[in-house]
DNA sequence: CGCGGGTTTGATGATGCTCAAGCCCGGTGG
DNA sequence: CCACCGGGCTTGAGCATCATCAAACCCGCG
């Protein structure tokens, strides 16, 4: 868990036995691909931080599919917020892309954490207002590029993820069909 | 300032006096219709909390059409997240929508607020937290409907924004043109 | 009364989806 | 080792959604 230490690090800084302290607020999880976090309909009861791996994020729409709306990696926590917050039914699934080691938290837990652990409210703080002003940015790019604009911006910001995840997740995520990705690539490629 | 007080008290809970020092980390600021808080290309220096009135957050597009993402109305806060944690420079404007009262805080000074009143770590930490959360579900709107559909469900979650707001802003925020607002709103009358 | 910002209408066309089919390739069982 | 899946990627035709552009209209306001 030395990568969660240097995470934190980033926020905040606390020392061996702080740090220790806190891991035990923590469940470490290890799960191979596919396995579900979180399936819609049930209560979401935790949030999860990527130590090693991948999760997403998806929805199911009215047509069936499968809408990634998120994808989790080294160092970022995923969580169905609202849900979370309120410990209502969560609308959204949480799997795992790849085999992953995750750290759990759940809502009374992470109370006490505060609780114990002031310092841990202003690296809450820090984290929701860089995962905020992402999804800021993330909101202009949806309303400010066509699709394929989206796709050149994303696989030239993140060419080892789209490397490491299959085309069809890529397109779920960018919001298009597999087939429309495909035709986007056959342009680009001529 | 009663009502911002008011708005504390669903987070922390902190007395008079106390109250009494926070707002004196805050500039109060009045302004008319149209006032530009923020200018892109300049150094987002503050975030703006709205007491009374509403602004808008948008930004000019390649073909220099304004594209309004996000509104802020009573109790809201508003500012280029990401541009105001690094103070950079932005690449949005911030202008009031109406005749507006505005509590204004910069970097520096909330960093100031934070150290001498800890419990405001832990509010902003809700702040942002229910900032994001809302965030995540506009996202899977955008996903998942159409901008018909995305209009009856503004409209029906919003039926006295609709009235307080001119169509046109309403279209761009919703990320359509004022045309086919226009389309949808004749087709729903008949 | 005329001006101007906002809304409406309609024609045209691009973007991106649907559906159906074929292909490629790695894995699995015989 | 080969045959056969089956999942994912590709291709193409046809179609819906939504943008663009131009024009008219409406109405509050100076």
């Amino acid at each position: 868990m030395e990568s969660f230490k240097a995470h934190l690090d980033k926020f905040i800084s606390i020392n061996d036995e702080e740090f220790a302290s806190i891991l035990t607020f923590f469940r470490v999880v290890e799960v191979k691909k596919k396995h579900n976090f979180m399936v819609d309909g049930e209560i979401c009861k935790s949030m999860y931080f990527v130590v090693k791996g991948c999760l997403r994020k998806f929805f199911v729409n009215e047509k069936g599919t499968e809408q990634t709306t998120e994808f989790a990696i080294e160092n970022w926590w995923i969580t169905d917020t609202f849900a979370y917050e309120r410990q209502f039914k969560s609308d959204f699934c949480i799997q795992a892309v790849e085999k992953s080691i995750v750290l759990e938290i759940d809502l009374s837990t992470q109370e006490e954490l505060l609780r114990k652990h002031p310092v841990m409210e202003r690296y809450f703080r820090m984290i929701y207002q860089r995962a905020y002003a992402a999804s800021e940015r993330r909101i202009r790019y949806l309303y400010e590029m066509t699709r394929e604009e989206l796709y050149v911006h994303f696989s030239t910001l993140y060419p080892w993820f789209i490397q490491r995840i299959p085309q069809y997740l890529i397109a779920s995520f960018l919001g298009f069909t597999p087939e429309y990705l495909s035709e986007i690539r056959a342009k680009l490629r001529s």
